[in-house]
DNA sequence: GCTTGGCACTCGACCGGGGGGAGTGCTAAA
DNA sequence: TTTAGCACTCCCCCCGGTCGAGTGCCAAGC
């Protein structure tokens, strides 16, 4: 069950050449290419020991061999050589992701950038890590009627507005009151005490409070109940998948597009790849869902202050350059994990080989 | 050169069908479903006329009739009858559009909207009302080192937060106090008076002013500056195009897709639009991109307290269902500029046909 | 025992031809 | 002016044949 040396040798060769060409590989250019001195014929043995063990498969009697999805496995666990970039891709791709401090810019930017470089779809989960963030700043303003704008600044400098249904109307002067006890009692807290200390709050001794304080915390209360924004998905560059002849099937293309427009089998997936560290690749029906079975998908993690906060990644068919992608994938996490870090010209980018 | 009664129906019969079936229409089929007791014989000297009028044409010689892009023209300026919506679907249509009254959410719901009910591809621009819209509030904040977060209210409630770059560091209470001073000084002001007494302001007596007021004017000017947020195009439901035989073609989808990426095409499109009132149609190459030579765009501008802010509209092949997508288009584009209206509930909906 | 050359075989891609069907243009008659 | 009839055209589909690439197997060679 094990791969002699120079079954590994074909087995990669076959698969960069198909990576390459996008067609089956036959016995002679094989033995042309992986520079063996071996003949057709004996490719040939090699090749039916290796559909044996299914890691490679021929799409019909006579047509040359393709990898399958435990061949690309293999290819990817085992024999691949994961091309590290060179310092002008490398300062190219710094230089571009981080034209804008913003956080939510940087991670479009990550988004159509992976998406460039890897002439694939780029895909990034906005960062989720409110909860850990410091309050900053709040502001309170009516608009018309009883609705209210709620105007909230994390730590980061990240803006969330929100715009709640108040159960009446209240004068400017009482927001600003409001506002202004609410930012000197919880500046600096982070979010998630902010939200346990309201809760608690009150519940507790609603009656001898301060109007002013009750006003602030069922302001503060209804907005950060509403708090739930959905979690968002950038997807970027999803028509660069066209140009595949292995997608070029209109009806696989539409479900493909639907599923990153629907977003929620894709963001289950970066989910799950959210906890192991290190960058993840899912060959085909290896993720779980249906509309992916002829694509891969290459994730990684990427952090702020250490700590882990989104995970970004690319979609393409399974046959996709994994060693330039996943070198990429790998590396754009990296960036921009500094990028979103305070110390931010701290990122270490120690060039560990998996 | 003027079609005679019959001709108009003939013609008009043929569009239908071509729309409905998306295969050339015969003479037999044509004298079968037009309701004129003629024969297929008879039929085929009036489309014989058509034909020279340039009106419709022949895949090849043996193929039934389709409609040019003039015939296209004729059929929705002087044949189309626009199918009014029932009740049920207005209802329907109204009670998602509204769903939420952020303007920004309004504007996604929008195309999204349009792309489910007309089974096409929405289009939305943003609203562009800034200069007109009165300033409200504004808040400096520091973020590290000399980077300075602005957050912008205007009347309408929409925030916009911008980062600057500043020349030095400012403490904390030098910001509130600039942001004070600024607040005082512009609440209620339009936008473009802001932006015309900040710049007289900072050429006439900069040295007699209050380093505050210094700080506040140099502040906002900043920030003002790289105000110039790129025209923003919401797209929907690119994917429902995919269906459409028509279209099928993926060298073509693949086009049309950048198009919508690249949304530059499309946005001078809309602009050019924003200013005719009511519903617009693009068919095939009027638009004048090449990439929409197959595509019609039915759009119609909308408005915020009687003044167009943008525009909406649909993207999809020209075989495409004119007498419900107007009707569509022009009812959402109504709804949208109720919604964004200050008197909100005042959105009379009065039905008139083009 | 592995490797190799040879050979028959299989299958897809491509080409050309023929039948069927849908629809036309034209003509002549009503 | 309308209609019936008819010859014609062209697409679509199917069929059969050829070609080329590549395989599997076998027997000979190292």
């Amino acid at each position: 069950m094990t791969l002699d040396a120079r079954a590994e040798i074909l087995l990669k060769t076959l698969i960069e050449r198909y990576i390459a060409e996008g067609q089956p590989v036959g016995s002679r250019t094989l033995a042309r290419q992986a520079g063996l001195e071996l003949s057709p014929a004996t490719v040939r043995n090699v090749m039916a020991d290796l559909e044996d063990m299914g890691l490679v498969r021929s799409p019909h009697t006579s047509a040359g061999r393709v990898p399958t999805e435990r061949g690309y496995r293999v290819f990817v666990d085992t024999l691949l050589k994961v091309k590290p970039l060179n310092a002008g891709e490398l300062y190219k791709l710094e230089h571009e992701l981080l034209a804008n401090h913003d956080p939510h810019h940087l991670i479009e930017n990550a988004s159509h950038i992976l998406s460039e470089i890897c002439n694939l779809a780029g895909i990034v989960t906005a960062p989720r890590r409110e909860e850990q963030l410091a309050f900053r700043h709040i502001d309170f303003m009516s608009l018309s009627g009883q609705r209210i704008l709620v105007i909230l600044v994390t730590q980061d400098g990240q803006v969330h507005n929100r715009i709640i249904q108040a159960e009446r109307e209240y004068s400017p002067a009482e927001l600003v009151q409001a506002a202004n006890y609410f930012n000197e009692t919880y500046s600096g807290v982070s979010m998630n005490d902010v939200k346990r200390a309201l809760l608690s709050e009150i519940q507790q001794a609603s009656d001898d409070m301060q109007r002013i304080m009750q006003v602030a915390v069922r302001m503060a209360r209804a907005a950060l109940s509403t708090e739930e924004e959905p979690e968002e998905l950038v997807v970027s560059g999803e028509s660069k998948l066209m140009d595949f002849p292995e997608l070029g099937d209109v009806r696989k293309l539409r479900k493909l597009f639907d599923a990153f427009t629907a977003k929620s089998d894709l963001l289950q997936l970066l989910d799950q790849s959210m906890r192991a560290g290190g960058v993840k690749i899912f060959i085909g029906s290896e993720s779980g869902y249906e509309v992916l079975a002829d694509c891969s998908v290459v994730t990684a993690p990427y952090s702020a202050d250490g700590r882990i906060v989104g995970t970004l990644g690319v979609v393409g068919p399974t046959r996709m350059a994994y060693e330039q992608v996943i070198a990429m994938v790998d590396i754009t996490a990296r960036l921009l994990s500094g990028a979103l870090s305070s110390g931010e010209r701290a990122n270490r980018l120690e060039s560990t080989n998996r």
